[in-house]
DNA sequence: ATTATTGTATTAGTTAAATAATACAATAAG
DNA sequence: CTTATTGTATTATTTAACTAATACAATAAT
């Protein structure tokens, strides 16, 4: 299993922690990203793979290589918010599939509020679940 | 990035399908999963990498091994059950966070209908973003 | 001009995942 | 009892990811 726990290259792992921390506006449009060899130090790992991280970043657009200077965050403040649209409409997909495929019905997350429009629009449910909250003491480790 | 594509190994995306069939009833409890060489066939892959998918799904009670028989849905619905649910929470508390992280809306699912009791419990939100709908044309490729 | 910083490239070696090819043990079926 | 099916184990090989150790080119800073 693979959706949960990180089991996929850390290259790949980098590379998201970095466009996340784009779109989440750790880094500004045109900021200077850390050095190559100084990401290599905080993640721990070996600068070669950083390489491979940024490379797939900057094929995508999000950063540019001013040589010899440094890397920066895209000015293209639209193609940011692009990305995180598609990004983030992905991980939806992706996790409303997930919820489906195991039967699992979808609560209301405490992040999200409805606006009055979305709330007339909404219609009776059919059934709901109760929710079973004897099982949910240990947390089970879930290595996909 | 690794959360969208596919990019962990093989034997845990097996496990996390036939995880996900079980959970859904696809596989009802006590039934006889395909045989391991069928399973290989059907995914294409090696019968060694099934088999090292099944034994994480056998580690966690998930099927049991009748030796020469086949392997077989625990009998325990409780289980069962108990396993979807953590690993349901655990979908919901990692999309949560990721959206969260990238400053992203989590909009009303389609799937998603709430109850009178939910809907009571509902506070008005203070702003709601405007889906921007021109950024919903051709569908990126995330690695990640 | 010299130096330091930064990105980039190269080569080699290690490790884990996956494949490939068999073999064997247990037992249900005949 | 014999046979076929199924799980399980073993050994070897391949491939991709990652590390390691350098080297070099470009340019900003001095």
């Amino acid at each position: 299993m693979n959706s949960i726990e990180n089991n996929s290259p850390v290259y790949l792992q980098v590379a998201e922690k970095l466009a996340t921390q784009i779109f989440g506006g750790k880094f500004e449009p045109g900021v200077q990203l850390p050095t190559v060899r100084e990401i290599a130090l905080s993640e721990r790992i070996n600068p070669n793979t950083v390489q491979k991280a940024l490379a797939e970043l900057e094929r995508d657009g999000l950063i540019l290589s001013r040589s010899t200077n440094g890397k920066f965050v895209t000015e293209d403040v639209e193609l940011i918010m692009q990305r995180r649209e598609e990004y983030a409409a992905e991980l939806t997909k992706s996790y409303e599939k997930k919820m489906q495929d195991v039967g699992a019905e979808i609560t209301i997350p405490k992040i999200l509020w409805l606006s009055d429009e979305q709330l007339r629009n909404l219609e009776k449910p059919s059934r709901v679940d109760e929710i079973d909250e004897k099982h949910k003491k240990e947390h089970k480790k879930w290595f996909f």
